[in-house]
DNA sequence: CTCAAGTTTTACAACGTTATACACGCCGTG
DNA sequence: CACGGCGTGTATAACGTTGTAAAACTTGAG
């Protein structure tokens, strides 16, 4: 019922090896046959078995993405763009997602789920150097996320600590002093380490105490999780006159808390967000966020996956993507035309 | 470097044959050979080739899932459910986006994308009936989203006319009598013609006009298609005092729109979306939606794609998933006591 | 017209797995 | 003690593809 190159050169009158070869656009075919065999490929309307050829040369042509969680809408976005990325080399993309747990992520790292992958794309939370250390895999890795420390894969990412302190530096610039930070992590997270150094530099810079009761840790990533620090900051007594928050959902989260709470964003309270989802900008209150540049991430997380296949492995490098602070009412104000976007 | 059934054997002192028993669980092993060969299989740390296997088996463990968008949240969530449901059962899940265009969704239901694949989920939004028809492929084929003909494959969906009656009579129940529809479309998009059907029908049954003049057809379906939609509504010079969004991201669009041209919601307009995504808990003002069950969804999706693998492939049925009207601030108000979720 | 050198095509052997069919031992039965 | 029957393990042949090496065909020079 399915054609295979068998068929196909039954059909042709010539020999299987001759059709792969003009399949595979081997250069010594004469144009002659190599019309002869197309004509046949095209008449039986042969399409290669990819098991087959996966097994013969010991690559899939699917490479994995594993993210924490998708429910976030800035790793769906980012999945668009690499999934486009993707095709472009012809590759497919398989998606797992790790819920953040550090056991999820080491079981994907491992290669655990899908023995099937040439490469691997990971967003990793809470995993640390150590479990990456001793991955006996050879499956090429690439990191999506700063890390801080030195391994042997490529990491890409934008400036974690250099995007935070331009968006404590706004706030500072609109004259807020109390700026609290919603979503450091218990579990020593490695990214929001790094924007919770951002934030504490730049207060520091600013001659401003970077007062570390502002600084309110989470469980989770969410919507939830930031309206719960916002609560436990407010509970505590505390009144800051702006808050950083580590993600788009958790500032969400948050400037629902405050408007329970009857303050307002940003004349009582600004706020400042991470990751620019689309969401931020439809809320009554438009959110100001740092937005990296995720078509970009997604194609040279590709790239990077890809470059590693070959014999020629590149060195390791850590790649930095672009990011922009895009401002907006929450921390602006409604302005007194119509917004545009 | 790498370990494969024949190097087991080798170690254990048996056929190939025989370790492949073992992993596959063949019933007539005896215990000790079993034992023996488990030994060695851990000592070299076996795994198998998946290539190889699919080759042989025909299958390869990996079903797409292919969507519209990824941006909108309800398909990540939905992806995420997918994904749980496909692990179950050991398979894989790749993901594909159409963009909601009809060529896309027809070179994805053709297969051309992925010759690699089991079976398909695919959640079409322009794709029309004989589209359908003439696909030859014999790759599982299951549809999510409503569909109003018959055609020889399983449907999930919940009911999009009796959610959207359900959603129409709250806002009737509320007083309301100018219910507009925003997310109707100039391609004849079924599930939006479902669910302006039930507008239709509810309005109707209730004695009141279904004012053709309060539907807004849109493009997309996102937070600025929804926010484009009620502008026009708002700028042809009607008032409704309510609307019913195609989904949620398009009802939050709308909100905003009215926020910025101070109309208060509920008061001067209720809302209602559907899907009920994460967002639309935590504006300032919280969604009433129609909230579908997607856990079902996506495990009833990947069942019904793997009932079909095997040679018994059972009548094609439309399923149908179960859903919720959930009363939020965007209908009923703010509560006097603060919200629980 | 022969032969060397080049170009094009072919036969065959893998890749790692599982299905088929068969061989072997063991048991209980006639 | 032969015999069928069952339960267990094994050799072999696929699955569809590509790399290798050799065969077959050109070409051009001597």
């Amino acid at each position: 019922m399915r054609v295979s190159l068998k068929d196909v050169a039954a059909h042709a009158g010539v020999s299987i090896k001759t059709v792969s070869n003009v399949v595979n656009n081997y250069q010594h075919v004469t144009p002659a046959m190599r019309e002869r065999v197309q004509r046949s490929i095209d008449a039986l309307g042969y399409q290669p078995n990819l098991a087959a050829r996966h097994l013969r040369k010991g690559r899939t042509g699917i490479i994995a993405l594993a993210l924490p969680e998708l429910g976030n809408p800035y790793f769906a976005e980012l999945t668009a763009s690499v999934i486009d990325a993707a095709s472009q080399h012809d590759y497919i993309v398989l998606l797992d997602h790790t819920g953040g747990s550090r056991d999820q992520e080491l079981l994907v790292s491992q290669g655990f789920r899908a023995r099937v992958i040439d490469g691997l794309i990971l967003s990793p939370i809470e995993l640390r150097t150590e479990d990456l250390r001793d991955r006996e895999q050879d499956v090429p890795l690439v990191l999506l996320g700063e890390r801080d420390y030195d391994l042997p894969y490529d990491h890409i990412a934008i400036d974690n600590v250099a995007a935070a302190r331009d968006a404590v530096r706004h706030l500072i610039e609109l004259g807020r002093g109390e700026v609290a930070f919603i979503g450091a992590r218990r579990d020593r997270s490695e990214p929001a380490q790094l924007r919770v150094r951002g934030w504490r530099e730049e207060l520091t810079a600013a001659g401003l105490p970077a007062d570390e009761g502002l600084v309110a840790a989470v469980d989770g990533w969410g919507h939830a999780d930031g309206a719960r620090a916002m609560r436990h900051i407010l509970d505590s007594g505390r009144r800051p006159d702006a808050v950083f928050a580590y993600n788009d959902p958790m500032a969400i989260g948050a400037m629902r808390v405050l408007h329970e709470r009857g303050l307002r964003v940003p004349e009582d309270v600004a706020v400042v967000g991470f990751d620019d989802v689309i969401e931020g900008r439809f809320g009554a209150v438009t959110l100001t966020s740092i937005s990296p540049d995720k078509a970009a991430i997604g194609r040279l997380a590709v790239e990077s996956v890809l470059a590693r296949l070959g014999d020629s492995a590149p060195e390791p490098r850590r790649i930095w993507a672009d990011y922009q602070l895009v401002k907006r009412e929450s921390t602006l104000g409604r302005p007194a035309s119509p917004p545009a976007s």
